[in-house]
DNA sequence: TCGATACCTGTCCAAATGGACAGGTATTTT
DNA sequence: AAAATACCTGTCCATTTGGACAGGTATCGA
């Protein structure tokens, strides 16, 4: 952070039209100031090499070096410099490979207008800010949980399986026969679409059924 | 959203101390009200059928009901109604399953002094804002756990036994006796602590290694 | 050079698993 | 009443597994 009194902003992006824009809400703040802009990542480098801003807004789609690469020379050089990402994108990929390369935060073009100047300073205090429809890429991914339909007793099977115990010991814990047992473990086999025990207690556990 | 003029707020916190907190920052705000304060899930619930606020910030443990089943209900009640999390923890669990429930923020306690106002402000628009220590939970996912310190032979054992194949067939491939394989699953065995394989799938495939 | 580690191999045998039958009951839906 | 489900049980037999040995080599660091 170089400055006390203002936020010192470069903008890189290969669009005219995003310049403009840009340039209209930051030029109405009196805390942000917009001291670069850039057409690309490597020019966007050089600018902020030159002018240590506190935040670069940043494209993912650019000529020459795109923002992912952008991001992760700029987080490795200036760790201080916060990335926040403007991109037409909201695909689980670009988002998440921004993320990782050190961007902290992500918004969609289209609800840049809904306050930017907001965003700019809740990101400078350290937040992290999303837009709404790339949150929901950020929630998806760990709720693969398919619905396989399994049965209760299915379940309590897979389950009991899964500790480690025996067909015997399950089928004693459930008060079945081991033969009950094996039908139950078939129909499940053939639920999750699998050969094997080891696949069908590998699938569960990964979509977090046991 | 009720009011043009003023976002209001419900605060649903077992602690007594949070309802200072807030209280003081909102306090000092004209476009914020502190509508309600309720200290669990089920009191806030009743608050916001009273006063159909904008926000609500929501603690997660809390006795009676807790945050994650208060955040469930209140989203299929009042889908307007934007949850902004307010918690002591910052765990893989607690951070996607509130957000899985409806949650459009989480923000840890520790990092709440830093402006909650915009934040607030933020989430209003529309915009979905984490602490940076919430945002590393939302990066990491994919992260190997634990390490039980296995050699690359043993994932490799592992990762074609969990695909469903023989100890023959995973010999096979790896181009070494059963013998050999049956060596490797032991010491696998011990290094995860278990005793089946069973369990050793799923503990791997809890753990991402598979 | 010694020890630790990872890796490899074999034999013998008991136990566990799974496939292929061939039945049964209770409940719910059509 | 027939069909569909979920659930239960059995037998017979091949395959798979894992335990308990008892060996081997190559590499690396103390």
């Amino acid at each position: 952070m170089t400055s006390e009194s203002s936020i010192r902003v470069v903008l890189v992006d290969d669009h005219f039209q995003m310049h403009r824009i840009v340039q209209t809400i930051l030029g109405a703040t009196e805390d942000i100031k917009l001291v670069g802009q850039a057409a690309n990542g490597q020019e966007g480098l050089n600018l902020c090499e030159q002018y240590q801003p506190d935040i670069v807004l940043m494209d993912v789609v650019m000529p020459v070096m795109g923002g992912i690469q952008a991001t992760q020379v700029l987080h490795e050089r200036y760790p201080d410099i916060k990335v926040l990402v403007l991109s037409s994108f909201q695909d689980h990929e670009s988002v998440y490979a921004m993320l990782r390369n050190g961007a902290v935060g992500y918004l969609t073009k289209g609800t840049l207008a809904e306050d930017l100047a907001e965003t700019i300073r809740a990101t400078c205090q350290g937040k992290m800010v999303f837009s709404s429809d790339v949150g929901a890429q950020l929630v998806s991914p760990p709720q693969p949980s398919k619905d396989y339909h399994l049965t209760d007793r299915e379940l309590e099977v897979l389950v009991h399986l899964a500790e480690g115990l025996s067909n015997q010991q399950t089928a004693l814990k459930l008060s079945i026969s081991t033969s009950t047992l094996k039908y139950h473990m078939n129909n499940i086999y053939e639920k999750l679409g699998v050969q094997t025990r080891s696949e069908a207690l590998v699938l569960a556990a990964k979509n977090n059924m046991i």
